[in-house]
DNA sequence: CTGAAAGCGCTTACAG
DNA sequence: CTGAAAGCGCTTACAG
């Protein structure tokens, strides 16, 4: 920068204003000060930047379960847009949930000016230390375990209910939910507007399985336990996508099931896979373009201002996407129907 | 800093001269400092610390194609790694290719250490820039395209004629091989190290089907063009699972034949999905753990010290596991075998 | 609107 | 082995 200033015959000072919008320079002298720097490929050094304002244009991105294909799309775009946004990503990965601690910790001491949680299992003894740092944590796709801290996700209730309808208007009876993991803000709402809509309207509370995670094993597991389901069954909806073609492999596979003919799956998210020939799945999108709008703008004023009242931004869901695991029931032998 | 230099009745130097193993200290004071420095909490500033030191702890990873599943994979497997040598992972990321070069100049900004690329499409002229920014790149799973700069893959070739002798020591005769993206190093060192062995061990030269790129979508509309492909085929190799995976699911929908029943496939990476009931997909594991190991060895010696001599670290190609999309031929009907 | 000066939190010759 | 001092590359009151 002295070398900059030198160039021009300014002041440091003044080369300095030049790269800040708020700051107040001759529009001329900003111009021909950010003209000169491209030129030269100069760019102001974040660390000295940082080491000054307390800000460090950093987000954190905490990330934990990527078997779920869901989480790595939301990763790159989300990290492109912030990047576009003149952020950058620093990431901290765990394989083991007991090692998410320590990866957070190295983060924190980069001072990063929010963190961003892309995973279930973030405890809220890591939230708290982000906190303490001066560091907001945005939850994505779920709430923070304190129900406290930023949150971008879809109106998940409001999901579960229009899979129940969408269910019951195609002339399913008899429903079950397949839960993942029992803590995780999604999937308790989801359940909770799947459930409470089917009995609104008439039905038998759906029964539940416990898959346990939200990953391919713990839906085929649960996909082998639908033989220990009480009663008939038609209708399946799954915690989320990946969980869905888990269950449906384990119950082709297992219990040799065919779906949709003997019971209708419906999953979660939408993720690239499920439009694959191979699974086909019925499921409920998630309005990710909304929901990365949201995080971004979020971060962008969390940057400027750490200090903001905590706030859940509630979206929407997207479309019912209806693929060929589902498909409508008749109820002339109402009786029988989906018998095992 | 200063403060717990005051409370421990210290200079700031010899404070500072703690945290670095080769400074000289008294071990007692060193002792003091960090046992001290742990219970308040206190860690330098890395920023401060760059500043003086021109190094950051910083690797930069740049990615992009996360279409294939082995990649989220690896980024998180790596990032894990790298932590745990106290390294933190700056991301970059474009979903549009012509962005990576701006993605990358904000990275650069933060003066990396070094730059893991797990990207097939990054530019020679972004690997420029990070070279002239002093950030030497490791090319992952790839070499870069002028083939300097260092390495780090399986024997790609090895692998190609594993396939090879596997398809032709169960009795294949007609082999295919599925190009992905040509400029990619491993596409070619997998075709090459396949055609050839089947060349030298008496076959025909295979045929190729270009895909175009490591995607299920190119696998799937590589299937479809199955049909187009002159004279019989009983053994199909798939530059990589993804694209195996598609490429089975196109022949299957769009021309109806069986696999393995019709047709041996056989991919490369094994990645989780390849192990799922839907695929059980036939393919040759990618010896991650040791291209991990090597990667973070890489890059702690790059972060010590920046100008070593480019090295390709190559490492041979894990096993071949042998799932349902490949099964024996015998020959009998010599003559007229998977005749479409 | 611009410049001189202090200072962010560290490291590292240099002197002892 | 330890400390005082300079300096890394910036920003920002303060004065003009």
């Amino acid at each position: 920068m002295k070398d900059l200033a030198k160039d021009l015959g300014m002041s440091v000072s003044t080369v300095s204003r030049a790269f800040y919008p708020e700051a107040i320079v001759a529009e001329k002298t900003r111009e021909a000060v950010l003209k000169r720097a491209t030129e030269l490929g100069y760019r102001p050094n974040p660390f000295a930047q940082s080491l000054i304002t307390k800000k460090s244009q950093i987000v954190g991105m905490v990330v934990s379960d990527l078997t779920n294909p869901f989480y790595p799309e939301v990763m790159t775009r989300l990290t492109a847009k912030l990047q576009g946004a003149g952020m950058n990503v620093m990431l901290a990965a765990a394989n083991e949930p007991d090692k998410t601690d320590e990866a957070v910790d190295l983060l924190l001491s980069y001072q990063p000016d929010l963190v961003i949680v892309l995973a279930v299992t973030l405890s809220s003894h890591a939230q708290e230390k982000c906190e303490k740092a001066g560091a907001p944590c945005i939850f994505f796709n779920r709430l923070s375990a304190d129900g406290l801290g930023f949150g971008v996700s879809c109106d998940n209730e409001e999901g579960g209910r229009r899979v129940a309808d969408f269910l019951i208007d195609s002339g399913h009876r008899d429903l079950v939910y397949i839960s993942a993991f029992p803590g995780a803000s999604t999937n308790v709402e989801r359940q909770n507007g799947f459930c409470r809509r089917a009995v609104e309207r008439g039905l038998e509370e759906p029964r539940v399985i416990e898959a346990g995670y939200f990953t391919y094993e713990a839906g085929y597991s649960a996909g082998l336990r639908m033989a220990d389901v009480p009663g008939p069954a038609d209708g399946v909806f799954c915690a989320n996508d990946i969980v869905a073609i888990g269950f449906i492999e384990g119950v082709q596979e297992g219990l040799g099931l065919r779906v949709p003919e003997d019971l209708s799956v419906v999953g979660f998210d939408d993720i690239t896979m499920a439009g694959w020939p191979s699974h086909k799945l019925t499921t409920i999108a998630q309005p990710l373009q909304e929901m990365m709008k949201a995080t971004v703008q979020l971060s962008v004023e969390l940057a400027r201002e750490r200090h903001l009242e905590p706030r859940i931004n509630r979206i929407p869901p997207g479309e019912l996407v209806q693929r060929s695991t589902t498909m409508p029931r008749s109820h002339a032998k109402e009786d029988t129907h989906a018998e095992r």
